[in-house]
DNA sequence: ATGCCGACAGGATGTCGA
């Protein structure tokens, strides 16, 4: 089964980019973040002709997440546990049944948080300690999981193309490499990390200033696997060449492989 | 130190992203 994220940046902006991907990338699985629209706005006829199911966590202008599926999607939830107040559409969960049994999985859209010393930064963290009260449930059901999305935190010093430039930014303070590290910590593994060995392997270039052309980018776009999904992971790979096309987001995908 | 670029809402230009 493979499994994609992917940060598309308007999906209205970007149909054309994503249907032309799913054809040739032949996903099982694609999770989407950020497509600035409503649930009744969200082009699903376009997926549905390439054969996918469509469940989809929308909002006006912000946020919004949606889980593409080849297989049926069963017991389809918004919304993360707690934050009461919290109105942004930003975690959406879905099940679905393979030939060796469920997977579940989540598309996430981590707060920016940018920036740091505000309210912003603030929720952010809060977000990501609620993301990882829920991962801690979700390990306790024993089973394949998939967490994957934009979690707007870079990793390590080795995710980012000159770690100074960074320092003062959201996505890269101690606090919120942190959050990420302590759903990792549960026994959660990045899936990308663990194929590939090399170093500075990059999800999201920024438009301005050149980032793409210079390779100035940095890695934020994650799959993290529960221990009984990542027992059947056989590779993952970041499609970077999405990037260099018309029209691109400022993401591409990532995607792994589960034998499952 | 800040903007660079791009999408959105709205109908000019400010907000947001990362």
């Amino acid at each position: 089964m493979k499994i994609a994220t992917w940060n598309v940046n308007s999906i209205k902006a970007r149909l054309e980019a994503v249907t032309e991907w799913l054809k040739e990338a032949e996903p099982d699985i694609a999770c989407l973040q950020e497509l600035k629209c409503t649930d009744d706005t969200f082009p699903r006829e376009a997926f549905e002709d390439l054969g996918y199911n469509c469940a989809v966590h929308g909002q006006k202008t912000y946020n919004g997440v949606a889980i593409l599926s080849k297989l049926p999607l069963e017991d389809v939830t918004p919304r993360l546990p707690g934050g009461d107040g919290d109105d942004h559409a930003r975690y959406l969960e879905a099940v679905v049944s393979g030939k060796k049994g469920t997977l579940r999985v989540a598309s996430i859209y981590a707060p920016n948080g940018n920036p740091i010393g505000t309210d912003k930064y603030t929720y952010k963290l809060g977000w990501l300690e609620r993301l990882a009260a829920h991962a801690r449930d979700v390990l306790a059901l024993e089973e394949p999981a998939a967490l994957m999305g934009d979690y707007n935190v870079i990793p390590t010093p080795d995710d980012v193309y000159d770690p100074k430039a960074w320092l003062n930014d959201a996505l890269f303070q101690p606090e919120s490499r942190a959050g990420l590290r302590r759903i990792e910590y549960l026994g959660y593994t990045d899936a990308f990390r663990a194929c590939h060995a090399e170093t500075h392997q990059y999800t999201f270039w920024d438009y301005q200033a050149g980032a793409w052309q210079k390779d100035h980018g940095i890695r934020i776009d994650h799959i993290l696997l529960s221990p009984q999904a990542a027992d059947h992971l056989k590779h993952s790979a970041i499609d970077k060449q999405v990037r260099g096309r018309e029209r691109p987001s400022d993401h591409v995908p990532v995607w792994c492989e589960l034998d499952l």
